[in-house]
DNA sequence: AACATTCTGTTGTGTATGCAACTAATATTA
DNA sequence: TAATATTAGTTGCATACACAACAGAATGTT
């Protein structure tokens, strides 16, 4: 019974997230962007002005990925990184009209690859699979934070 | 509407990959291994004497990150590689003594992680969300390897 | 005000990974 | 059988990421 059978779990993650790299590298090939920064400018459409720390935290991703991330999203003329006066640390992002005209392929992009990967699932499973996923997301960062 | 929520489920895949991998990374240190091994010896508790082909291909992973994978493997003393007359080009694995031993131990991480992830989940839960995660994974392969 | 602490961001380093070019070995085919 | 194609494995290169050390700015403490 000790077959590794519970390393599927980890097994299909692995996976799937290879995978998904794989697509979004090659949808987004295009555009200049890769599976490393998407996210990030996922997270600026529904909050444009937030600082690097912030939208790390909210990816849950190391600030340093984010850094770089984003300078790469600077560069390709997605966003600008704005200083103010009130607290010379933090750089705001805000999206640039390239980054707004882009949003709706984003979308797309994005819907497709869930289209693909949840294909044959009704809607209720395929409401069931995110909130299950959403559950286990949950556990592995209260896990995680705790221990630090 | 469109506020990138289909965005969620790739957001959540990565952060149980990239925590997953923190996670095994800290388990793993004292054995010498990281995140990146252990899948490969797993496939071999089950199959010994693959090639690593063979392997990569069960993984659906590329054969030049299995090569890597299965030198550290050797490097660290878990495998073998033997190549026999009967094909030179074929590098069958077989595993140690110490992978022998290490075999429980393994199987108690990854038990231990699934733990957590899956704390809050009833059994049905569980069973249900291995069950769509494994249709997902088979959707993600389907779609990338006719893509090829 | 002076010093210590905390916070935001940058950068170096190491690992995991895919892809592509390459080598050696085997198999196919003209 | 010689020429060609396929296969298994290796290696260079690029990207995504975590962690840790660091710098400069802001806050708190005494």
């Amino acid at each position: 019974m000790d077959n590794m059978k519970q390393q599927s779990v980890g097994r299909w993650i692995s996976l799937l997230h290879r995978y998904g790299n794989v697509y979004m590298n090659e949808q987004l090939k295009e555009y200049n962007l890769g599976a490393g920064q998407y996210q990030f400018l996922a997270v600026l459409y529904d909050n444009e002005g937030l600082s690097q720390d912030e939208i790390a935290q909210q990816l849950k991703m190391d600030k340093g990925t984010a850094a770089r991330a984003i300078a790469k999203l600077e560069k390709e003329g997605y966003v600008e990184r704005k200083t103010f006066s009130v607290d010379k640390r933090i750089k705001k992002l805000y999206l640039t009209d390239k980054a707004h005209a882009f949003k709706s392929t984003l979308t797309s992009i994005l819907s497709g690859w869930s289209s693909i990967t949840t294909k044959d699932l009704s809607s209720e499973e395929h409401a069931f699979a995110m909130k299950l996923l959403n559950k286990m997301s949950i556990n592995a960062e209260n896990y995680l934070d705790n221990m630090k």
